[in-house]
DNA sequence: TAGGTTGTTCGATGTTCACCGAACTTCGAA
DNA sequence: TTCGAAGTTCGGTGAACATCGAACAACCTA
């Protein structure tokens, strides 16, 4: 629940807000794995950083509109906004996905085993 | 000829380098123009800071690809690597401004009349 | 050669950012 | 109801950034 300011609206995205969520390493492994459609929580992501900065990245992409977050309980689901982002910033994200995947950007970010990878 | 890490090799160039100088409203108002692919002189760029800050601007997009930068005697010539950042980032440069120029960002970024506009 | 033009560099300032650990809130489960 | 798990928030730190004015170097031109 946390978070008033969560989820934006599309028509308040800016282009160099979503560039500069971009523009960091670890935010754009967080996108490639959530690339595949699925929703994460928090410990989903196997990343070298401590929670509290993983909050604040995960903070900063939802706030750049490229995530949708979901409470339930006490953990959240996070996923790509891939069609409202498509939709203000066309194929934007397949265009910088496309090109992390060939440079492997944000490989430092991992998958935790054990939790859900289908797309619901 | 000052700068000696100008213009730096097209396989040195990141991804995220590149995000990051198209994070700034300015920075993309700048790239926006030259667009054209025309040759622009510092002079030529109408834009409200001082010509330290635009040196320092115009420095961030040259370190991460996106400007070709040839001097000759007192004034340097800068161009758009678009060829360049194409091989690289195939399509990045062309939805970036697309997008800038659907939202109109950095139109605080004007062209100073009186210089060449022509393609050379 | 004396000036003006062009662009760089140098502090200096205030802001933002990435990062951490620790304290805190919420909630589900035992 | 007590405990642990999931995230958030807070204070703090060092680095990076945007910005300015002023001083500087390089060059062309009158």
């Amino acid at each position: 629940m946390r978070h008033a300011d969560a989820n934006p609206d599309v028509d308040q995205l800016t282009l160099t807000d979503v560039l500069a969520a971009l523009s960091d390493p670890l935010r754009v492994g967080l996108v490639r794995l959530m690339a595949d459609g699925a929703e994460y929580t928090f410990g989903e992501f196997a990343v070298p950083v401590a929670k509290s900065t993983l909050s604040h990245h995960l903070k900063v992409l939802n706030a750049a509109g490229l995530t949708w977050r979901r409470d339930e309980g006490t953990r959240c689901y996070l996923r790509l906004r891939r069609d409202d982002l498509d939709t203000r910033f066309p194929h934007l994200l397949d265009t910088v996905l496309a090109a992390a995947d060939r440079d492997d950007v944000g490989s430092h970010v991992g998958n935790h085993a054990g939790h859900h990878v289908t797309t619901p």
